[in-house]
DNA sequence: GGCGAAGCGGAGCGCCTGTTCCGCTTCTGT
DNA sequence: ACAGAAGCGGAACAGGCGCTCCGCTTCGCC
């Protein structure tokens, strides 16, 4: 008994191949983004379509146990952010750091963007982000740093924007996003603030646009 | 000769047809974007698929003819924004006249993103919105407003992350995009500004950008 | 070593897309 | 009024998608 029986039940060959499949997407989302074809990622598994579904019942558990550690990686960042002794420097550092992931990794952006379609997993995580991005914003905002009519909803906005020019430019300037946010971060200063006309999204609202983005799809 | 024989040559039912297209793609563009296909285009202007081929060939057309005109209202806004005598206020209002030409209409904004996939027509419009667009960003800097490290090429940046937002948010709160763009402009202008660590696009990067996104669709 | 069960592969289904083709209708000049 | 041309409509094609199904292979316990 060197090795055996370890692990999940079920033979080694099925094991074997669901790590494969798993592998396979989780460099084929970062690359391509989570809309590569079923038979793409079974191909790049060296697997057939029927093994894929046999693993994963419907495509979306795929993207959902592969996006899930990398979600894990955003949720760290947050957390990592708050030993960060000054407080605006730690919010900038996680919205920076937030952002280079998704650089490196379309899925991750894709995934909250689309605010999941059906994600369990990631909906879970962003429930875990919550708190400590709650203690980023609150902190910089209580020091005078941060504008004080920046709310916790307003994060999803610099995300949003900036993933839209790093999808853009990432084959061209692949550090322009670094450019737009930092227009934005400017514009986040307590010292900069103009009063804006419109006002910021309720949690309730935020819940929303990703239920209405499911919808579309 | 009443009404006769002007415009076009060809049956006047043919050019009837043509026009229900045209209109009935204006309508589709603007409420659902330009991926709405032709087959719900054909049958919203009450024809057949072949009828929308024989007026025009490839889908790309249509989409080129109908949303000229849109354009021609963005390169409208650039010139009346010159008219306005404060320098900042003139460049704030193309840009946000801009993005809400876009909030109205879909179609804009995605030909706007995509940066034509071969929209010839299109392309030819931002030729035309470079002067006067250029014109205000030198305005706005030369008289100390707008911070000094913003270029031309910067402004798409501004059109594209406030574009998503609008995107994410148009069916729960419309106007959302104005607070995103705010945060923005509050970091454009000259006292707000801190070094950035990454510097603009170059005018041909900023066609490549046009470029790369087509090879991919 | 054999055999039952678990796992595998990929053809095929249903549905979508843009585009083509051609028999039939409708217009229009004479 | 009529003939011929111009225009029309939609079935059909090629190629994509996620997903299902089932005959065949391979594993691993006895």
């Amino acid at each position: 008994m060197a090795t055996p029986r370890a692990a999940a039940a079920g033979r080694v060959d099925a094991r074997r191949n669901r790590e494969r499949l798993v592998a396979a997407a989780r460099e084929l989302f970062a690359s391509e983004g989570v809309d590569v074809s079923v038979r793409e990622i079974a191909r790049r598994a060296g697997v057939g379509v029927g093994t894929l579904y046999r693993h994963f019942p419907a495509r979306e558990e795929l993207v959902d146990a592969v996006l899930e550690e990398a979600f894990e990686e955003v949720v760290a960042s947050a957390e990592a952010a708050l030993a960060e002794p000054d407080p605006w420097l730690g919010f900038r550092r996680f919205v920076e750091e937030a952002l280079a992931l998704r650089a490196r990794n379309r899925g991750l952006k894709d995934v909250a963007e689309a605010h999941m379609r059906g994600r369990r997993r990631a909906a879970a995580m962003r429930r875990r982000l919550r708190p400590p991005l709650e203690r980023l914003v609150a902190r910089a905002r209580d020091a005078g740093a941060l504008r004080a009519d920046f709310t916790p909803e307003d994060v999803p906005l610099l995300f949003w924007g900036s993933d839209r020019v790093l999808e853009l430019t990432a084959g061209v300037s692949p550090e322009l996003w670094r450019r737009h946010l930092g227009f934005l971060l400017d514009g986040l200063r307590a010292g900069a603030a103009t009063p804006l006309g419109q006002g910021p999204l309720t949690p309730a609202e935020l819940r929303r646009v990703g239920r209405e983005r499911r919808r579309r799809a």
